[in-house]
DNA sequence: TTGACTAATGTAATAACATCACATATCGAA
DNA sequence: TTCGATATGTGATGTTATTACATTAGTCAA
């Protein structure tokens, strides 16, 4: 298995798209940025990242209805542990983090109520440290 | 202060439309069950909801958009820990549980980031058991 | 090569979720 | 009673996501 995926043109545009920018993006702003590369409806963006999805390439993130890049590519976190998101409501940076004892504590939980899990979110809404001290 | 707030009549119907439901319901769906009762715009609803949030009656679901009664009213969770969701794909069912071990995690990662955190979600998608031995 | 299958794409329409802007009403305190 | 704060009513609009259907492109076996 390479590291990188083979991608479509549109999971490329769309990819791109997320890998350079600073922060998370909505699907309809990664639409407007690629109205020049011919897209023209939701769909086609909603159907890459699904797929970049699947891949692990990108995560969703819940609480603001929108997408990033993962930050942490070479990981292959599917594996082993949940991954939290730190969302900065001032500047909108977005950081990225596992922690192993989390991962055990959900799993125990899941465990003891026979709860088979899917995916799990964890984001932790706030101010980061740049801004905080601004 | 009471262990109950005092509702106005929106928030109330709001509340029990909730309360009595078995499981989360969308804000669409709230409105809907109240058109009986004089609703006839989402901001209705939207308005109670965000009140109810604002003491702790009720709990948003992110990754569902969905709003649920919280299922521990007397525990004043406000002061200490956070909590987490597991939702059920198949029928719909919400359990709710707090983990001290997995708030103090999170605490600890805010902390040494000099992250200030204002609300943080933990839902875990998947299968009840119920459901997964049905 | 043809045919048949699968994956990817294009497009319009619609559904689902949420807020804005503005008007009106209710209620308690000065 | 007048003022300010809170709650409400209503229409329009903004934002996010999916359905339905048509078309195109690639793969592979007969």
């Amino acid at each position: 298995m390479t590291t990188t995926q083979e991608l479509t043109k549109n999971q490329s545009l769309v990819f791109n798209a997320l890998a350079r920018a600073d922060g998370p993006l909505s699907a309809y702003t990664i639409l407007d940025q690629l109205r020049g590369d011919g897209f023209r409806a939701p769909l086609q963006v909603y159907r890459a990242l699904d797929k970049l999805l699947d891949y692990g390439m990108i995560h969703r993130l819940e609480s603001i209805n929108a997408f990033v890049a993962c930050s942490h590519p070479h990981e292959h976190h599917h594996s082993h542990g949940m991954i939290a998101f730190a969302i900065c409501d001032t500047c909108g940076q977005v950081t990225e983090f596992s922690d192993e004892i989390i991962t055990g504590r959900v799993r125990d939980w899941t465990n003891s109520n026979g709860f088979k899990q899917s995916k799990t979110t964890i984001e932790i809404r706030g101010v980061c440290g740049n801004c905080a001290s601004a």
